[in-house]
DNA sequence: GTCTATATTCTGATAGAC
DNA sequence: GTCTATCAGAATATAGAC
């Protein structure tokens, strides 16, 4: 792993804030602070706040490619690998979890982040449609990853019930994929 | 209809500020402004920013207590009622669905909300298992609700397939809670 | 590339008139 | 109960040294 430029730490630094505190704890001080540099160091890298949020937009299109290519590679299968990793929780540190979570956070109050996170989601649900024959059954295990994301961005922890309710949808789903 | 209190006008605008524009757009000045008061009016009735999350927070807690009766006594079951009033979109004005969709823009953001948000889905799912007899079952439609109203949040339009979703899950449901 | 110091604007909250 | 006027603190952003 090369060692993160002042440029990601300060990324890492406002989606951790983000996500612990919640926008009206995010100044550009805090960042700072969090980052290890100075609010100069900071501008320096983001010459604005809005900035910042175009930089975490830019993560999330990027991670989301990254992640339904993993998916579609998977061995376990796209469906499976949709519904454990939306059984995330907050804390979970894996790039893509991190930044949906802290993009999360900003919903309703920046229009682009509500485009993105759109486009996030319905990426997934056309992967899921390639995978899924019958559509209702697609938007159905659709609905129930963003129900989990959403419940991870609460604080709730995981179900324990997570594994059966994985072998029923994909019981569910495999039933409708196979041929006749 | 009694007319509304300078207190519920505030409380209203308050809302409609979350759900519009976001926690980052909400001063005092503006929530006076909507609600048709000065800033020293609206301190009145709400001695601090704080007491504005205090008063949302006594709301959903209230709005859900009289839903989930609704819910009780709905002709068309628990189940089918809570799957169709997840499938709502941010514009809903119905007061629940108004104040839910507020609340959902501080998640993060105040310890509080996340209680009073978690204490709101613990409580439906609480119900839905006392009318599902699989606990798996209950969990996925209590997850897909949670998903219908995560959506809802994003802007995203409730789904055309949604009338065929909830056919599909209350026959799944209807068959594990018969007797055999 | 990173820092300190400063200018400017905004926000939450108080005091007191009506 | 509602308003205007005002203040103290905080936040974004700029300027310029190193």
């Amino acid at each position: 792993m090369p060692k993160p430029s002042a440029r990601e730490k300060v990324m890492d630094a406002y989606e951790e804030l983000l996500i612990e505190q919640g926008p009206g704890a995010v100044t550009l001080e805090a960042v700072a602070a969090r980052a290890g540099v100075s609010k100069g160091g900071l501008l320096y890298h983001f010459g604005s706040k809005d900035a910042l949020v175009e930089g975490l937009i830019e993560r999330i299109g990027q991670l989301g490619v990254a992640d339904r290519e993993a998916a579609r590679n998977a061995p376990e299968g796209v469906v499976r690998y949709y519904l454990e990793s939306s059984a995330t929780d907050v804390t979970d540190d894996k790039a893509i979890h991190h930044t949906t979570m802290a993009t999360m956070r900003l919903i309703g109050s920046e229009p682009r982040i509500d485009v993105a996170m759109r486009a996030y989601t319905d990426e997934w649900r056309l992967l899921l449609n390639e995978h899924i024959t019958h559509p209702v059954t697609a938007e159905i295990i659709g609905a129930i990853g963003d129900g989990l994301y959403f419940r991870a961005s609460l604080g709730v922890d995981p179900s324990p019930l997570l594994k059966e309710l994985t072998d029923v949808l994909l019981r569910f789903s495999e039933k409708e994929t196979e041929p006749g």
